[in-house]
DNA sequence: TTAATTATGTACCGATCAGTAGAATTGCAA
DNA sequence: TTGCAATTCTACTGATCGGTACATAATTAA
């Protein structure tokens, strides 16, 4: 078996750059410009490497950006999610709360590239994103969902919010809003100007 | 003088194409595929025209995107507006329900590119999109939010609505809703599933 | 009929796109 | 020290990008 596993392989020249770290600036111009604003090029300027460095790294761009997709989703999606189920002690209607402002803050935090990356890219043309991509992002759109849902039932078993009332429904409700806050957010949208809104968001979930 | 108005003008070759019919197919590639995701070869194969005819009959890429942008408001976004005025003696809240129903449907109707024209360039990256076309934007943004603001307020003056509420913060979440719309419709939502959105948005703006 | 004017068709421009070939460099193992 | 493996560098590929020069065709006014 000549075939060695990457991860373990010590031989050959050691690339001289973090590879997280340059995963982790790609993922910001992506987030800041889309994935049919954002060229190689740039990305090698912005990365600090060549182009046959970063293909050897991160294969092509769209492996790139399913890397970076990844990485914010690990780094600046998932984390919110918690907040929506923890802390337990607290009421759900304040934790809803804390969820949707941590989103919001992360949205239009002007140390961030404005809005989300998920939803920017989700609304890029059709033709010309891979459908690798496509398919990725509704994954994403499916599983925050049932997340929700999920959180939802688990709400109406703790008795924090009715039984009568339809959980896909007001989880259709949130995840649809927190989306078009990302679009405002996107258009220059400030936190204050979000806070109103996700108020009336929960007053309309929990009464 | 002799520079003639464009329009009155009949010297010359005639042009052998609908200027309007060209545009509204250019408005749906943009629609369809965004600004960066469409390019000049493949409007000229969809027009059916060859460059300069195009470029002598819109100007450049970011003109044509605009006139465009302006077809689609006249004919798929102004025309939603009056349903939240009118008719005068339905309830606000049936008006309400219309319109984003009437957009919803706009905005999942099959015959049409999915989602919204305005949500998903507005979402398309900085850099690469003419600082022309993000202002033209905003503006949309700005008058659309002003336009549910007057009616709002006009809705107070009738009784409809109660003068306590705070008419930017209840349009404001009624816009966001309507972009999320946008969003989850350009990611493959139906009528059905945004149905339930817009009741519960309606019911918490009209008690 | 002629001159002026506008549109069309072909063929092209420089710039940039994503991606790569191949030589030189670096590092570890034997 | 030698040999192999992995990375880096320069330079390049073919394709496509937005946009245009120029000659020809069509139309109207004089």
């Amino acid at each position: 078996m000549e075939v060695a596993l990457k991860l373990g392989s010590k031989l050959g020249r050691k690339r001289n750059f973090d590879k997280d770290e340059a995963l982790e600036k790609a993922m910001f111009l992506f987030w800041e410009n889309g994935y049919l604003g954002t060229s190689i090029t740039e990305l090698t300027q912005t990365l600090g490497i060549n182009k046959p460095s970063l293909y050897s790294a991160f294969g092509n761009k769209e492996q790139l950006f399913m890397s970076s997709l990844d990485f914010y989703m690990r780094k600046y999606g998932h984390p919110h999610l918690k907040k929506l189920s923890h802390p337990e002690e607290l009421p759900f209607k304040e934790r809803l709360y804390d969820f949707m402002t941590s989103i919001a803050e992360s949205m239009t935090d002007s140390t961030l590239p404005k809005g989300c990356l998920f939803v920017k890219t989700s609304c890029e043309g059709s033709e010309m994103i891979p459908v690798q991509i496509t398919s990725a992002l509704h994954n994403i759109v499916d599983d925050n969902n049932q997340f929700v849902i999920n959180v939802l039932e688990a709400e109406q078993e703790r008795g924090e919010i009715p039984k009568e009332i339809n959980v896909i429904e007001y989880a259709n409700f949130i995840d649809t809003m927190l989306m078009g806050m990302g679009v405002q957010a996107k258009n220059g949208a400030n936190i204050q100007s979000l806070q109103p809104i996700i108020q009336l968001t929960v007053a309309a979930i929990v009464k």
